[in-house]
Parts: structure tokens; C-alpha cells; sequence
DNA sequence: CTTGCTCTGTTCGCTATCGAACAATGCCGG
DNA sequence: CCGGCATTGTTCGATAGCGAACAGAGCAAG
């Protein structure tokens, strides 16, 4: 069963009639760190479903200041805009944690999309939650401090991953939330000696998740809440 | 043609047959300042096309802050997570300049979403670009100056206006950008000074549309770009 | 074992925004 | 035309994050 071992849960929800169809039209793909698998305002020629791998949706600024707007990884899928009907989006699609995924082509997705059944449907509800995320985003970059963000995104993360462990630098990080790499060093350093997470050197090991949660603002759980109850069939597994 | 006047985009840009099948389900409504098209979390009843009004989609913390997460005005509509598929949204949707616009009730628009036509293509272009407003107040939270998300705020509710004038204290705008007032004051003043703008007790009259759109971040001009390149039909009118 | 490089730690002054308190101004109803 | 209220203006100290510069520290290749 091609499909089985660290799954996508959008895939995994479909019933077995589409599943079969699809199996041929998937190819699976090993996605690098840093790999771009789309380009601001170019047109998709794929749409990714992540497995293992996590892929951040960013906007890159004309000065090259970066933010994140929303991560994808084994609950989702990359290229909402190839069915949503705009075939490119402002935004860049980067990989920000290495690891397999499968991949369609355009094509394909878009008349697997018209046929208006299931898929759609599934489809739609997980762009909603996408939708939801990206609202959160907004409010998290305006309202919280480093701090909290810093631990939002370390549990968005750790969602989209087994085990407690993500390999990241600071660097990346900063990348992602926006702000410089000594913030997140003096967040990090505030977490660890909190006894919450250790690192060294890219490796970060989360220790105490329930700590983390309550130093979090309250966007990391209403972005969980709602992917719960969008796509409950493909997270309660 | 009691589709005429002050219209809704969307609704002005479907053809025929469907305009005339949607004419006796589009309710006209009048909607008042601070109305609440819906609430966090609430199942929605109706979707609004506004035509006048003009409708902030923002999400509210549990401390009390604020946080714009979107505008909509004639260019589109309030409510996709009813054909979404989500029925509600833990945003919320006010009011934030009085008019008019018609509604639906849910009922309807999933049942002309259904139909799988160009109704259902529209739609999905507009959450498209809708998506993109929200991506870019992400960004532009992270990034950019109170001055420069002014302007672009500014520039954002004229585009859903006739005239140059702005109805809106700085209280309200506060409310909409997540900031203090009074660094809302600080920021039209400088606009006022440099001769961008003139306000008095509520009333701001954009006098240099031009000046006003080079003080803004780049974030107006993106989502002014992706609007009209996903909306070209609604737009270009 | 050394060299070089990546990653993390730390410091300094700077600025934008915050939070709070209060003053001034103009509109509107009686 | 006067009192009250909504709105705007101004100031103060506090603070979070920025930008820049540089110092350690661990890993990896030779």
C-alpha cells in the first residue's frame, strides 16, 4: 500500500473508488530543504501533498524581508490556487523541513476538482481551515509578543511531524516569523531555560508540550480547533 | 433594474439567466454601523453582497483587542464559509461603513453553488483574492510602519466607496488596525500635514490619491493587482 | 588536530509603539 | 447659547523589537 507509511491525511480521507483512481496520477516526491515548489505569481504546474515533509507558504518582500502566512504539512496540500481557479497566488512556497509528499499535476487535480463530488468538498473545507490560519496569522503579528509566536509556530510544527523533535535553526525561524535571528535566539534561550524545549544547533527537542501550550497566545488553538473541526475524518486517526 | 444602482460586483457580473433565477432570492438590506453580520463561530444564515455598505471581517481576541482581517465592499461578499463548507468562522464580520447591499439565505447560495457553474468559479476567484487580502495584512502586520498600513487601510476602504470621503473615526480605524488611537492621530496628522488628507471629527477627505498610494507599503498595490487579475470581468466596469 | 564555517550568544544604542493621563475642540440637543 | 459628549490632540515614561557588531562554540573536512 503505496500510501500508507507517513501519510497524507488529505489522501488518506478519500474513500476507496477515488483512491484507486488516483493512485496512478500520484507520484511521489522527495521535497529538500529550501526547495521552492512555487514561485510567487508563477503558474503551478503541480499541487503537493505533503507527508512527512512541511512546507511554508511566505511572502517575500520587494526589500527580501520575509513572512510566513501558512504551513502545510501531512493535513494539507500545497496549490490551493490551481482549483480555486487562479492557477498562481503572490506567494512563495518553500520547504522548510525536508521529507517525502506526493504530487499531481495540474491537470489532473483540476478535473479531479470538476467533478464535483467528495474531493471537492474535502477539498474546500481544508482551504477553509487554511483560510483560518492565515486570519490567525495576521492577528498573531499584530497583537503577540515573539515569545508566544515563538511557541505557536513550535506547535504548528510539531503537529505536522512525529516525535518532538524539529531540525531548524534559528535562522530559519526568524525567516519564517519575520524577525531577526538574535529575537528568536533570546525567545529560544527564555523557552529553554523555562525547561520547556532544548536545542543545539538546529536541533530543537521540545520537552514540556503542555507548557508550551500555555505560554502560547490563544491562536495556536483556535487554528487546532478549527482543523479539527473542518477535516475531523482525516485528523482523528 | 433594482440590480442597478450602487451594485454588487459579483452579483453584476453574472449573466443573464442566473442574475434573472437570483433576483427573487436576493433580499435588499440596509446595514448600519457596528451591524454584526455574523459572530465568531456562529452558523451563518445569510451571505451579504454589499453594494454600498462596506464590511470588516476582523477576529477578536479573548482580552478584548481587535484585529482587521479583511475588507469586503461591492467587489464581493461576506460569508464564503457557507459554500466553503465550514458554516461558520471563528472571525467576525461588522459593519464598518454604513449602506446598503442584498443577502441570501444559506439555503440558497449552496444550493446555486451546487450547480457547479459559473457561479461556483466566480465565487471561488473572489476567496481567492479575498485570501490574498488576508495573506497580505499578515505581512503587513509583521512589517510595515502604522503610517504606511494607514495609507494602505485608507486606500483599501476608498476603492469600496464612490467619492474621496471616508466616514470613520480614528477610534473606529484603531479598532480596525489593532492599534492604540492615538497612535491613529499621530499617524493622520502626519498624513494631514504632508497635505494627503483632511479630517475633522469623523469625516476624512483623501485629497492626493496618488501621494496617499506612494506613503503606502506595496501590500495595497498586491492586493489591488490580484484582485483585478482574478476579478477582471466584476472590475473592469 | 587544526582550520574554517555554521550556528548561537550577547551587547549597545535606537525607534516605534504602547499605556495612561489629561487637555482641547467642535457638534448637538435642549 | 449652553452643557454635555464624542472626538481629537498632546505628553510622559516604559518596553519590545531592530540593526549592527562581534564573541564563543560545536561540527566537519582535510
Amino acid at each position: 500500500m503505496p500510501l500508507d507509511h507517513g501519510r497524507n491525511l488529505l489522501l488518506a480521507a478519500l474513500a476507496g473508488p477515488t483512491l484507486d483512481r488516483w493512485r496512478e496520477h500520484l507520484e511521489p516526491v522527495s521535497l529538500a530543504l529550501g526547495q521552492v515548489l512555487y514561485e510567487s505569481r508563477s503558474t503551478l504546474s503541480h499541487i503537493y501533498f505533503p507527508t512527512t515533509a512541511i512546507v511554508s507558504l511566505l511572502y517575500v518582500m520587494e526589500n527580501g524581508a520575509s513572512a510566513e502566512i501558512a504551513v502545510v504539512g501531512q493535513e494539507g496540500l500545497v496549490g490551493i490556487s490551481l482549483f480555486m481557479g487562479g492557477e498562481s497566488t503572490p506567494s512563495r512556497a518553500v520547504v522548510q523541513s525536508a521529507g517525502d509528499g506526493y504530487r499531481m499535476t495540474a491537470e489532473t487535480i483540476k478535473a479531479e476538482f470538476n467533478q464535483f463530488g467528495p474531493v471537492m468538498h474535502l477539498l474546500l473545507r481544508y482551504t477553509q481551515a487554511l483560510i483560518t490560519q492565515m486570519a490567525q496569522t495576521a492577528v498573531c503579528n499584530r497583537h503577540h509578543s515573539l515569545d508566544q509566536q515563538l511557541c505557536r509556530w513550535l506547535l504548528l510544527s510539531l503537529d505536522r511531524l512525529k516525535g518532538n523533535q524539529l531540525v531548524m535553526t534559528q535562522e530559519l525561524i526568524a525567516n519564517m516569523l519575520g524577525v531577526r535571528r538574535e529575537g528568536v535566539t533570546e525567545a529560544a534561550r527564555r523557552l529553554q531555560s523555562a525547561g520547556l524545549i532544548s536545542y543545539s544547533r538546529g536541533h530543537i527537542t521540545v520537552l514540556d508540550r503542555p507548557a508550551l501550550e500555555r505560554r502560547s497566545c490563544e491562536c495556536y488553538a483556535v487554528v487546532k480547533k478549527e482543523y479539527d473541526r473542518l477535516l475531523p475524518a482525516t485528523l482523528a486517526q
